[in-house]
DNA sequence: ATCTACTCCTGATTGC
DNA sequence: TGCAATCAGGAGTAGA
């Protein structure tokens, strides 16, 4: 499910095990889109968290020797629970109990990771990630000088996270309808002009969702941890057949690379 | 090197 | 109501 915005406001709400100790990992269901490794317990046990962050759609713990590596896929979530607190939700997948709080790694899907590493920049999930959208590398003359020797077509090329980090499929289609571009155009016929739109849009649309999640943290992490993500008010994005915002035509659900896309035919081209 | 199709999995929704 | 088909917010990998 997540995409960036989803994966921010879950490390906002895990801040509060920035610095604290890990006392033990339990690894309840190893499977997942990788196993995880067995060792994470003798790894990672009693050392303390420096740092807590992201980096494109993962979360990242840093324990100075080791850092742990964790995608949500389509459907992970982190719950956070008392230490006192003993129930289990199915697809509990792993544990990490800490000396204030626990944190559990639920995935129904299975399409998330937990990896260990010591040098978490060489990591094969990691190496070869573009830009963030929100940082001043993901510019106007980046993408279109990135763009131009792509033959691929938009909407799937700022999907792609070497290209841009963090944009999935329903932030792809509010991205492409802000900006009035048509998610099948080529890369290599987008315009500078229609760059400088993409990445200003990207950026606006990705704080938007940031901000709006930010407002459920206490729903999607109250103590029965409510699932369902939050949706911020969408453009086109499952609206097919309802008015576009700005023309009243209907909005157009097309399938790309096995993909759903919504636009609106006659504002985006 | 780049692009596309396929694949991993469960659960919610849709259609007959 | 029941059961099967379809679809879901990701992304590595094989093969073209």
């Amino acid at each position: 499910m997540p995409e960036l915005p989803e994966v921010e406001t879950t490390l906002r709400a895990i801040q509060s095990f920035d610095q604290d100790t890990l006392d033990s990992v339990t690894i309840h269901n190893p499977s997942l889109r990788w196993l995880v490794d067995p060792e994470i317990h003798q790894k990672l046990a009693g050392k303390k968290v420096t740092q807590i962050f992201r980096r494109a759609k993962y979360i990242i713990f840093d324990f100075a020797d080791y850092q742990l590596i964790i995608h949500l896929g389509m459907s992970g979530t982190l719950r956070i629970m008392g230490k006192n607190e003993n129930y289990f939700k199915k697809h509990d997948h792993a544990e990490l109990v800490f000396n204030k709080n626990k944190l559990i790694y639920n995935d129904p899907r299975r399409f998330g990771s937990i990896h260990i590493t010591d040098s978490y920049l060489e990591h094969f999930l990691i190496a070869s990630l573009g830009p963030e959208p929100l940082s001043s590398d993901f510019s106007t003359n980046y993408l279109f000088k990135k763009i131009k020797n792509s033959n691929t077509n938009i909407k799937n090329f700022i999907m792609n996270q070497k290209n841009v980090v963090g944009i999935g499929n329903i932030y792809a289609s509010e991205i492409l309808f802000k900006s009035y571009v048509d998610p099948r155009r080529i890369t290599k016929t987008i315009t500078k002009k229609e760059c400088g739109l993409i990445t200003k849009n990207s950026k606006e649309v990705l704080k938007e969702a940031i901000k709006v999640g930010g407002t459920t943290l206490k729903d999607f992490f109250s103590a029965e941890g409510s699932a369902g993500y939050f949706k911020i008010q969408l453009a086109a994005y499952d609206r097919e057949n309802e008015e576009c915002t700005r023309c009243k035509n209907l909005i157009n659900k097309i399938t790309q690379n096995q993909r759903a896309t919504y636009f609106c035919k006659v504002c985006q081209n």
